[in-house]
RNA sequence: GGAGAAAUGGCAGAGUGGUCGAAUGCGGCAGUCUUGAAAACUGUUGAGGGUCACACCUCCGGGGGUUCGAAUCCCUCUUUCUCCGCCA
């Protein structure tokens, strides 16, 4: 959510940045700002006559513990009609706020001065490109053909006891993802990451914190009888760990990572895409999360970048990073990076991570501060990324290592698999 | 699931209708003393809104209510603790 302090100070400038964005804001800007004025004003009005029923009231008291009733009575009828007049005032600062709020919640956040224009993710600028595309040969499979070669996936055993969407993994599969998990989170806590396992369940107020809530695209699965959201990505609920937190400046950075299952509706993406393990319902991620001093996030950024590349080119994986253009930059976030493993069967490319920076625009949400050198409260910023999303790591890794004799182990992942091939 | 108790400032802990935003202790910060430190002493120390700055307003787990006036009374939700039941 963007501060109403901000949009009052640099307007025009959030109108122009959310261009990028391919949206035009200036009316709601102006409703913003219109709002902004009008709960100040009321709030103004309240307070003035909420002080003067608070001094009658004190009278009144006074009055009564000298004995003096029959004055006390005379000014307590002062006050009615102050009653009624804070009441009116108090419901219409109520509305402005609850407008004002709703409309915040719609406005996602302004772009990066970085961030390339574009509509879509063709228009995502590769920044580099790393790793060799092995040669296979014709008889090279999809991933979802070796899962069933290998017997190491079973997509329809999931249809059946859950749907689509939610495989199964077998044996060596298994095992595999069990490696991968705790291959990532080694890396992980290396980096200075501390490890976490958290619920993966979460009330409202959580998904609203990191710009999950409100759900209009129907992303998250909502367990209505007890009004909890399945988590989409463990950042919901580590990054929440700091809602309505204070902190000092020393307890800056602070650097998380865990290891959840995801779970996504993806209501509406179905398609020549999504087979196999290319788009699921629930899937296995291990992420990384940073709060950060203002000043330090964007360093800390291509710090997680770096991080991520190290994981690749230790897995030799061919990948590539984008930075993502403004039609494709999700809500939340100022800058992002995604990486992408090439996918030689399928020959195209998979988001397996996404890196990004949303400055303070969830941390304004969940008032996530920290109390600066001079003792001045200041907002934090807050990042996350993959580190890594598994299914499609573990695609890059069945189609580009395949060969005739069986899928090769990557050498990084030999100590966690307790085998070297899947034949 | 049933019965009961509780939730107050960074922490501990008073406060059961009226100058209570809240005693006291610890902790934090500043100072005195000291070569330095400790101890001792003195002062200071919650958050949000608002203002050029004051004033002023709001906040005692969340929400609602009673009252001229609520940390204090009532309703409700959440969480914690104790006992019983169930259980990996």
């Amino acid at each position: 959510m963007l501060q109403v302090q901000y949009i009052r100070d640099h307007k025009e400038e959030v109108i122009g940045k959310m261009t990028k964005r391919n949206l035009e804001v200036s009316e709601q800007i102006e409703k913003v700002l219109q709002l902004d004025e009008e709960r100040r004003a009321t709030q103004t009005q309240l307070d003035n006559v909420l002080a003067e029923s608070n001094k009658l009231s004190k009278e009144i008291g006074m009055l009564f513990k000298s004995g003096k009733a029959q004055e006390a009575n005379e000014v307590k009828k002062k006050t009615a009609g102050l009653k009624e007049e804070s009441k009116e005032l108090s419901e219409k600062l109520n509305a402005a706020s609850t407008e004002l709020t709703e409309l915040l919640y719609t406005l996602p956040n302004v772009p990066h001065d970085s961030v390339p224009e574009g509509d879509s993710d063709e228009d995502n600028e590769v920044i580099f490109e790393e790793g060799e595309v092995p040669v296979l040969d014709k008889k090279a499979l999809p991933h979802w053909e070796l899962a069933k070669k290998y017997d190491i996936i079973d997509f329809d055993l999931g249809a059946k006891i859950t749907g689509a969407g939610f495989p199964v993994y077998k044996g060596k599969g298994a095992r595999l993802q069990r490696a991968l998990i705790a291959y990532f989170l080694d890396k992980n806590t290396d980096a200075g990451y501390r490890e976490y396992q958290v619920p993966h369940l979460v009330n409202e107020a959580s998904g609203i914190g990191t710009g999950s809530l409100p759900d209009k695209e129907g992303q998250m699965y909502h367990v209505g009888l007890d009004d909890l959201y399945l988590i989409p990505t463990a950042e919901v609920p580590v990054t929440n760990f700091f809602r309505d937190e204070l902190l000092s400046e020393g307890d800056l950075p602070q650097l998380c990572t865990a290891y959840t299952p995801c779970f996504r509706r993806e209501a509406g993406s179905y398609g020549a895409h999504v087979r196999g393990l290319n788009r699921l319902h629930q899937f296995d991620k291990v992420e990384i999360v940073r709060v950060e001093h203002p000043e330090n996030s964007y360093k800390a950024l291509e710090g997680m970048v770096e991080h991520v590349k190290n994981i690749l080119r230790e897995l030799k994986l061919p990948y590539r990073i984008l930075r993502l253009c403004g039609g494709d930059l999700t809500f939340a976030s100022a800058l992002t990076y995604d990486f992408e493993v090439y996918s030689t069967a399928q020959e195209r490319w998979l988001e397996i991570s996404s890196v990004s920076n949303f400055e303070t625009f969830q941390a304004n949400r969940m008032k996530l501060r920290f109390k600066d050198k001079e003792g001045k409260k200041q907002l934090a910023h807050t990042l996350n990324g993959s580190a890594l999303a598994l299914p499609r790591v573990l695609a890059g890794i069945l189609e580009n290592y395949q060969t005739p004799e069986g899928i090769v182990i990557p050498e990084v992942l030999r100590p966690y698999t307790g085998f070297d091939i899947i034949d």
